[in-house]
DNA sequence: TTTGTTTACTTAACCGATTTACTGTCAAAA
DNA sequence: TTTTGACAGTAAATCGGTTAAGTAAACAAA
């Protein structure tokens, strides 16, 4: 219908050249010395005729694109997706939009994301790393890209992150259990070599250790179709029937671990006591409600988006790395709290 | 470090001009008798030093930029997070890159959003409508841009959409609730003028009606602020003590609910009853599990994605209108089982 | 009067691709 | 011998902006 307006069209209708509106519509004015008079002229007629510049163009020319590519594991998981909803609302009131994509954890897929992020100029990058892409992500740090990682990092790469205190947190859950007197207490995660994975592990190790305990973790191998993780999970409950208590890695697992218990009927915590890292409605709804280590959302998003965005805007500082561990809170709820008490 | 290769840089390198090597990355080097001989030593080249075209260049220039604009209500609910997550998938594997944003269901915010996707030039819509946005799309698909809306659609815009059949679902599970024998159900729901909406509040009606019941419609102002949803809600069971079930209008709101409930220590189905409009892990895990309207989602995310796929191919047959219309499942669990029964 | 400076713009190159319209060669047909 | 057509490519325009470099006019200083 109406044929999208062009610079060009706006300075032949105006008698001008497309330099000067250029530098009109990027607040250049001054500085070029464009004389008052003229400057709202052009700005009255753009408003009234509602010209848009073209972003392609734009984006061709400067090289910025003003989109942010946000790689996440799986958005359809709560975690993520809430975290996605934070970091897009913070970087729609900052100008740049989101492209985002699920990695699944997968490397080669997350090879090609990169590639492809990179493809459409992406100005900064938010990514949940899997393993395996160092290379990738050093190669964008080189290139002078703005890289944020966030709810795990790569040790030997040199960039920002924003993480939580894994090995602490699963430490102080599994200290908990112990307080509440559950001795025989299993963890039971997705089996990973993320930096986030392995500190949950061992917080639960030194815990257990600590007390003179004996650890029980099971690692279940991660995968899209659920019934492959509640096969392996249906079987470690089923085998090992003296756990007195578990702790779940993730909201995922620990989600598949209440269909379990519930399909075998065991209770919580009679039966067996529970706590799972992530906290959501699921947990807080259930019966009994499920003691849960609760991430701060809202800081990890609000920490992810001000580095990021600090990046963007000095390119300067770059050399000085800003990673932010954040603080969980056990949130403890029936399941894990000893009948008697 | 490595300065990004451009086409010419190509060209160059094997002294032949750009046009060339465009041709036969494009594949149109036989139709543009390229001899087989530089196609092959093109290619290898390009491989070699790992050349890829710069997407913003070639969308400025041919207008295709293979983005997919995707519009949801908000991408932290796990309805539309498991959407956006199959669409994504899809969309991935089509060539096609996913740029989304949450509209809170705000007509003003929608308008800005699709204004940025237009500027964007993104080559396709998928959206689930606010209200008060039928100028906006229509001004879209007059411009031949290819739109898919779905969850809900605009009765007096004429394009596609993919939906599911609110009016039985609902009037469906009421008459499940009152073939269990309870007569005093109250819907609960967020007030909408929104088409999934108002049939689900008629299939509601139309079932107590047919059965002589009194209708009982409780609408909630939707809020970001959780507290504000659960206030009236909980006024509402506490000042309506002989409703013996309810039937809830989204996953959100029967969440909601269910915390109330619990607040109360009302349960369910001995106290109240309860079914809630879509399915997730927080209905199958609860205590007793909450019968639930499931919604269709792979085959939502299939055919919202079929149709504008095929729209993007063929822009021939855009006057062929493809609305389709999804069956739900009640997925009948204790929550709405008379204790009797 | 000449030179320099400021003001208010404009011209033209450029970003990196695609695409239209050519060019030059050689063999077969008229 | 000239024309035609197939072959194998190329030059230049184009998409819609930004930006470095330049210019004309007015005024001030030397």
């Amino acid at each position: 219908m109406n044929k999208k307006l062009s610079i060009v069209d706006i300075a032949n209708a105006l008698n001008v050249s497309k330099t000067t509106i250029s530098f009109i519509l990027n607040g250049r004015a001054q500085e070029k010395r464009i004389g008052t008079e003229l400057v709202e002229r052009v700005m009255k007629y753009v408003e009234e005729v509602g010209y848009k510049p073209n972003s392609l163009a734009k984006s061709l020319r400067t090289g910025k694109s003003n989109t942010i590519g946000l790689m996440v594991e799986d958005i359809s998981n709560p975690f993520f997706a809430s975290i996605a909803r934070l970091i897009e609302d913070r970087a729609y009131k900052n100008g740049y939009k989101i492209i985002y994509c699920s990695t699944d954890n997968d490397t080669s897929k997350t090879k090609d994301l990169i590639t492809m992020f990179r493809d459409r100029h992406v100005d900064g990058y938010i990514i949940a790393p899997p393993e395996g892409i160092e290379k990738e992500i050093e190669s964008l740090i080189n290139d002078g890209l703005p890289v944020v990682l966030f709810d795990r990092h790569l040790p030997y790469v040199n960039t920002d992150f924003i993480e939580i205190n894994n090995l602490f947190s699963t430490y102080n859950a599994t200290k908990h259990l112990i307080e509440q007197g559950f001795k025989n207490i299993a963890f039971v995660t997705f089996a990973s070599q993320q930096t986030q994975m392995l500190d949950r592990v061992k917080g639960y190790h030194d815990a257990m250790k600590s007390e003179g305990l004996k650890a029980n973790i099971k690692e279940i191998v991660f995968n899209q179709n659920e019934d492959l993780i509640m096969k392996p999970l249906r079987e470690f409950i089923k085998t090992n029937p003296t756990i007195d208590a578990i702790l779940f890695g993730t909201n995922h697992i620990g989600t598949c671990g209440l269909k379990i218990m519930q399909e075998l009927d065991k209770k919580a915590p009679t039966d067996i006591a529970v706590i799972s890292f992530d906290d959501y409605d699921v947990f807080a709804l259930h019966s009994p409600p499920v003691t849960a280590i609760a991430q701060p959302v809202e800081e990890i998003a609000d920490n992810v988006i001000s580095v990021l965005l600090e990046k963007l805007n000095n390119k300067l500082s770059f050399n000085k790395s800003q990673s932010v561990i954040l603080k969980t809170e056990l949130k403890i709820r029936k399941s894990s709290v000893r009948a008697g008490k």
